[in-house]
DNA sequence: GCTCGCGTACGGTCCTGCCGAACGCCGAAG
DNA sequence: CTTCGGCGTTCGGCAGGACCGTACGCGAGC
């Protein structure tokens, strides 16, 4: 954007990259990845690519600061104890990340649910934080990455705040696919359901995601009066009466508008959507 | 360790380390310490040592895996969103992650305190998972950095399943520096602590890291006897009467049985001193 | 005892990481 | 409005170093 007359390069970053630094954070994607605990050296040279050699430097160095360690019986590699300090870190330098902790603490407890907050990643909900409620089962909510838009709480309640053109360009490059037989997967039932987001304040995840989950999100909005995120609550759908949603609905929108108010959103602007910010 | 006749380089790993890797490295910590919200290319070049251009391609590669973002008011870089998910599963790869998380939950609801688990590093506690109290401060509790061994409840626990050569190794290299007016310096006042701990069951932080926080920490055993880390739990001292810290040790003790029976330890041991095995 | 596979160590070759210098843009100063 | 300085970005060239192939020691399996 700030580069507006790129003047030959189209693919853009990819001619800066380091290759050996790729390598070596693509060596770390494959472990995070690795299914049970940990790989062996030769099973990593596979997955990059290169020799055994190679694979080795590269895990020595990744090794040396922290990110792998190796599990003895057989050196297997696993992800190190540095990526957890700066996991949590990163979730101190994240715009939502400890602003929102004792509301989101406050949630969890008042609904008994998972309650979780995502910052808005060009329309897709990343979450950063997450704090479980006193009984609630547990979910697999991982951090840090990309949900799908259309099928989450937090995802709509961020579509909702967009205008119809870029809902349909985010939709367009994410496929709308299908996760349960809830899911809304063409685009004009999904407009139709952003509206009511509009109208309520909230968004419903009902089943949309995975089967008998729940989940009731709120957009939260930046000091510029953009879209800076969402907060959500997750529980088993059997667990919660119908009538209770309107009641989970307010008290996420209510917190929703807390933490705006704590980006400096000005609270005295009710409506997110009308004239443009 | 397993190469006992290294010829010539005493230096060991060193050697192959790769350079361009290592300063990726380097600039996510820079970017990690940063105090506040980002730091700006020229920083990033200065604290590397490298030229600007230097310093772009490493950011541009971090950047291109989601290591680090750039916020757009005069472009600064922080840490990203792939260190949240990495840091995330980090923790699930970790021996003890998710394993203790209910029990963590169970002990911070029934102490009202933050609950924590730390691995044994090399003698050192290492924090691996955090659950807060319903209503506990927060404490500044960072997850995957190395804790001071003598001061600290877990550590103190880890270092009572050792023998005394040992602990006075691992004393002597980290040095037992004062924290507080009630940190103890000197390795015979800690050893007799350590029996202490032995025959309770359980160790007692008494502001020894921090004024005015107490921390109380039992030891973990894995399924090979040995110590596998510790559990602990933090809070303010003035909020606790002195006689209910026996009935937190002994809750402090009976989570971390529970958690060494998951990691396999037979639990017809009921001493974890007595004899070496 | 033998073989096999793994992790480790080293040398050579070419790649590529690194730097310095130049460009365009933005904001500040006058 | 004009001028100036700083910053991020881009490009060319050199040589440092990243990569690979190969060889070694060790433990496991039969």
């Amino acid at each position: 954007m700030r580069t507006a007359a790129r003047p030959a390069t189209a693919a853009g970053g990819d001619r800066y990259l380091v290759q050996s630094v790729a390598r070596a954070l693509r060596l770390v994607e494959l472990i995070a990845d690795a299914p049970a605990a940990g790989l062996a050296l030769g099973e990593l040279a596979e997955g990059l690519g290169t020799s055994k050699s190679t694979a080795m430097a590269l895990a020595r160095t990744l090794m040396r600061f922290g990110y792998l360690r190796d599990v003895h019986p057989g050196p297997r590699y696993t992800l190190g104890t540095a990526l957890l300090r700066l996991g949590d870190q990163a979730g101190q330098q994240l715009p939502l990340g400890p602003l929102c902790r004792p509301l989101l603490v406050e949630l969890a407890t008042a609904t008994g649910m998972t309650a979780r907050v995502a910052v808005a990643d060009g329309g897709y909900p990343v979450f950063v934080e997450r704090v479980d409620g006193p009984g609630s089962v547990r979910f697999h909510t991982p951090l840090g990455q990309r949900e799908v838009p259309h099928a989450t709480a937090a995802g709509k309640a961020i579509l909702a705040t967009l205008d119809e053109a870029a809902v349909r360009r985010i939709c367009d490059a994410s496929g709308m696919a299908r996760r349960t037989g809830h899911t809304i997967t063409d685009l004009p039932t999904l407009l139709d359901n952003l509206a009511l987001v509009r109208r309520r304040g909230f968004a419903v995840d009902d089943e949309e995601d995975a089967v008998g989950v729940l989940c009731v999100g709120a957009a939260l909005f930046g000091h510029d009066g953009g879209c800076a995120g969402a907060v959500s609550v997750t529980g088993i759908k059997g667990d919660l009466p119908a009538w209770r949603l309107d009641q989970i609905g307010r008290r996420a929108r209510d917190a929703a508008a807390r933490i705006s108010g704590l980006l400096g959103h000005a609270p005295s602007r009710p409506g997110p959507a009308g004239g443009g910010g």
